[in-house]
DNA sequence: ACAAGGATCCTCT
DNA sequence: GAGGATCCTTGTT
């Protein structure tokens, strides 16, 4: 399999969240392994950019889902999301770190020099390291071209957690556990703040 | 290890 | 006019 289905992303946020943690990023000959990601669910969860409304700038969220959406934050980095549910929901997936796997020149030429699990260890490192703008917002992710997600092998352990910079949200949307990561990777953010889930 | 502060600019009020 | 799904450097324990 070289590519996901759209059908994929149009399943509940969280579990979309889940099955992109060990699928890989492809940009050129670029490739991340993603190991964190976060959900946001829709207007309903105050963390989330739809919960004020349909805007200019969030209006890929409320698309199709399987399509990106990047927005600048704190005026200088990208973030890219992978718009999820059905079509008109207003949630996505929040891509927040990965592992290079291919192209580390080209990655360390983007991030400093960087060349370990610090290169893309974050959403603005990673949206860098894959040389990612606001031109990339509304591009599907599930084609064989371009920026594209692979699907991967699921990771052995996951660890969950709340999601990182939502202080502004209401106490139960910010402390939700809605972060998710990839447990034996170096490439985490914030792993201090994440748990072990009991497997199954 | 951890804390603090600056960079930088678009979006929405 | 305020503030943000962040990153990096510098300084202190």
């Amino acid at each position: 399999m070289t590519h996901f289905a759209p059908t994929f992303f149009a399943r509940p946020t969280v579990e979309v969240a889940r099955g992109l943690l060990g699928a890989t990023l492809r940009h050129g000959d670029v490739a991340v392994r993603v190991t964190e990601v976060e959900a946001y669910l829709g207007p309903t969860d105050s963390a989330c950019h739809t919960s004020k409304g349909r805007t200019a700038r969030n209006a890929a969220m409320w698309g199709p889902p399987g399509r990106a959406y990047v927005y600048r934050c704190y005026g200088l980095h990208f973030l890219l999301n992978v718009v999820s549910d059905v079509e008109g929901t207003g949630a996505a997936v929040l891509v927040r770190a990965g592992e290079v796997l291919a192209g580390h020149d080209v990655v360390a030429s983007r991030r400093g020099g960087r060349r370990g699990s610090d290169a893309a260890d974050g959403p603005g490192k990673l949206a860098a390291a894959l040389a990612l703008d606001l031109s990339f917002n509304h591009h599907p992710l599930y084609g064989d071209a371009g920026l594209r997600l692979v699907p991967g092998p699921p990771p052995a352990g996951v660890l969950v957690g709340p999601r990182i910079g939502v202080d502004y949200a209401a106490p139960a949307d910010r402390d939700a556990p809605l972060r998710f990561a990839v447990a034996d990777s170096p490439a985490v953010s914030y792993r201090r703040l994440l748990t072990r889930e009991a497997s199954c």
